[in-house]
RNA sequence: GGCUGCAUAGUUCAAUUGGAUAGAAUAUCAGAUUUCGGCUCUGAGGGUUGGAGGUUCGAGUCCUCCUGUGGUCACCA
């Protein structure tokens, strides 16, 4: 049994045997001691003194004495006010260290039956993926590795936005003005060929805005509304999408456009399957340098009619009602809520309506109760109230639903504006923290040695665990400010900081080959930086159980990085493993470096990043 | 304006979910190594946790108000 489930166990029965308090075990919180003073772990008195009649420190001192005369895994104890330090026998934590030692599963939970779906990276197939991406797509990968750890069996999942306006406009662009370019032609990554169309779409477009602006017709647009001479440029910015939709040419081509898709028309669906293929021709390069893969994918072509045969069910049990002009809404106002349209008047889906029926088809095919939608936070509203819908229409799945909602991913310079061209790409980034993961390298030596694609593999693991680290070590809800120089950073709070002390725990182990782990057992005096260091590895399983519980994998990163540190602070502490003073020292401080590797193995796994054999 | 997030060292982030003197990194300054890899370690300075009240043994954390800031309020996705 774990030390902390003992505590709380005894705890729980000495509180009832001295003060007749009935406390469940799973409740008592135990905190670890911290290094200011003595003990392993601590226990809070406050809480109990209404019930006991007593003063927390008197309650501590006698809790205290009960415990330790009871229980052999308690040696000591000291009270400070209303704080009850307990420390740990030796042979507990030699025993602990024993038991792990081969355990390449350790902190993992085994399979709890359940089945979760994570829908991630759901990108639109008219320009690359960005740094926004980025955050997206590991966050999703992390957390369905967290979730598997934690024992749910895991769905990755994407819906592929590629239908709509925006690839039209793409498509439009290249068809009049591409010349029968093609990626190859022009020696471009395929999907930012597909980007360059659409910026080259928009530039068209801004050009044909401006000219009409000069037009009797814009004129008398002006003269409708009203429009004072001096606010004229202020009215020109805002009308944009209304000239699109009632007056542009091209947006009447790429309308047309896509009214000829959605009829089956041949030849825009050639051209649709064309562009889009190149489109993901380049995803998979971008997918598969961040190192993430899907077990399904949806398409929203395949999906943008779903749901309407459910709202159909809900109209008639009158869960949806109807208004004059024929849309169909739902009235969430027990949820304190706007009521929301779910079919277009014109009888048409909306983004809602496909939503509810992606999840109904996700459910019915998987029976995944749990379903985790990773989408940025300006969506927090659609969410709230797609849950809400779910839940009114007594989808048995709704209360699993949640919406991992992470903020914005600013730049120094405020925030990224594809029309500002401020855009970070995903694939320029990742080439950037290689190439300054070279040079650090370089700049040191170590890998002189080796043969060049091994050192470039090396430096790829090093680039990539620096940007990933400083993403996700970021708490998900938070907005965050990207700044490039800082996040090629090798020193300090980093991926490499972290994948260093796996490194060097590889070449301590490398160099001692091998040794008997059984004589751990007789080391006798477990020292304070391997304490501390073991503690923290005796800690993993809650963390993974924690970070699975909030959907928040940045509770790993920073486990990581202050296992690392903790390593670290025991490699420069004197306690040496190849030159250990005793045949117990060097067992006991041997298993503690193979554990700690392992740990950090399992932990940057857990966030998509590597260790290294050398760096 | 309504709703909803966020606000912690100069800067970037933590804080075991209400517990002890709020911790790391970075930058600055000062130190460590005949030793398992110097992308390491030790130390110093740096804070009225945006402000004001409240709840209680105890508040960065919970409640109220205020200030600043982001998001959202489409028959877009």
């Amino acid at each position: 049994m774990n030390i902390l489930n003992i505590i709380q166990t005894k705890v729980s029965d000495a509180l009832k045997a001295l003060y007749q308090i009935d406390i469940p075990a799973q409740k008592l919180v135990i905190n670890v001691t911290k290094k200011e003073f003595d003990g392993d772990y601590t226990i809070v008195t406050f809480p109990f003194t209404k019930q006991a009649k007593k003063r927390p420190d008197q309650i501590a001192e006698e809790l205290g004495i009960f415990l330790v005369d009871k229980v052999e895994e308690f040696t000591d104890f000291n009270v400070i006010k209303g704080f009850l330090n307990l420390s740990i026998s030796d042979s507990y934590w030699k025993h602990f260290l024993s038991d792990i030692l081969n355990k390449k599963d350790f902190g993992k939970q085994g399979a709890n039956g359940k089945k979760a779906l994570v829908e991630f990276s759901s990108p639109n197939t008219n320009k690359p993926l960005h740094l926004g991406h980025i955050r997206n797509i590991l966050l999703g990968w992390s957390t369905a590795k967290i979730l598997k750890a934690a024992g749910f069996d895991v769905v990755r999942t994407q819906i592929v936005n590629d239908r709509g306006i925006a690839i039209c406009k793409s498509m439009l662009a290249w068809q009049k003005f591409g010349e029968g370019k093609t990626p190859e032609s022009e020696g471009m990554k395929s999907d930012h060929f597909v980007g360059h169309w659409y910026v080259n779409f928009e530039t068209h477009f801004k050009e044909e805005y401006s000219n009409w602006q000069q037009t009797d017709e814009a004129k008398n647009v002006l003269s409708d509304k009203e429009v004072k001479p001096e606010n004229v440029v202020e009215f020109f910015k805002k009308y944009k999408n209304e000239y699109f939709n009632s007056f542009s040419l091209l947006g009447k081509e790429a309308k047309q456009m896509l009214l000829k898709w959605e009829d089956q028309d041949e030849e825009v669906r050639a051209l649709w399957n064309k562009m889009n293929g190149w489109v993901y021709d380049g995803f998979e390069v971008t997918y598969k340098d961040l190192g993430v893969e899907f077990d399904l994918l949806y398409y929203e072509s395949d999906t943008y009619l779903l749901g309407k045969s459910l709202i159909q069910k809900g109209l008639e049990k009158e869960q949806f009602f109807q208004k004059d002009d024929g849309s169909i809404w739902m009235d969430l106002e027990d949820y304190k809520m706007d009521p929301k349209l779910v079919l277009r008047s014109d009888g048409t889906s909306v983004y809602t309506t496909q939503d509810i029926g992606t999840a109904h088809l996700r459910y019915e095919k998987h029976g995944t109760e749990n379903m985790i939608y990773v989408v940025a936070d300006e969506q927090n509203h659609h969410f709230k109230a797609l849950f809400a819908i779910l839940e009114k229409l007594g989808e048995p799945y709704a209360k699993g639903c949640h919406h991992l909602s992470y903020g914005m991913v600013n730049l120094p310079s405020g925030r990224m504006k594809s029309r500002e061209g401020t855009v970070v790409d995903a694939d320029d980034l990742m080439k950037e923290v290689i190439t300054e993961a070279a040079k650090a390298a370089n700049e040191i030596g170590a890998l002189a040695g080796l043969p060049e694609e091994d050192q470039k593999e090396i430096f790829r693991q090093i680039g990539m665990a620096a940007l990933k680290f400083f993403i996700i070590k970021v708490n998900p809800k938070k907005s965050m400010i990207f700044d490039p120089t800082e996040s090629v950073d090798m020193q300090g709070q980093t991926g490499p900081y972290v994948q260093n002390a796996g490194v060097r725990c590889r070449s301590i182990l490398r160099k001692l080959g091998e040794y008997d782990s059984s004589n751990l057992l007789d080391y006798t005096e477990i020292q304070a930086p391997e304490k501390e260091l073991l503690q923290l590895i005796h800690s993993y399983p809650e963390v993974i159980q924690d970070a699975a519980k909030d959907y928040d994998p940045s509770h790993i990163a920073n486990y990581c990085y202050a296992l690392a540190k903790n390593f670290h602070k025991f490699f420069n502490s004197g306690l040496y493993v190849l030159k250990a003073e005793t045949e117990a020292a060097k067992s006991f401080r041997a298993a503690l470096t193979a554990t700690t590797l392992n740990t950090l193995i399992s932990g940057m796994d857990l966030l998509g990043i590597e260790i290294p054999e050398r760096m």
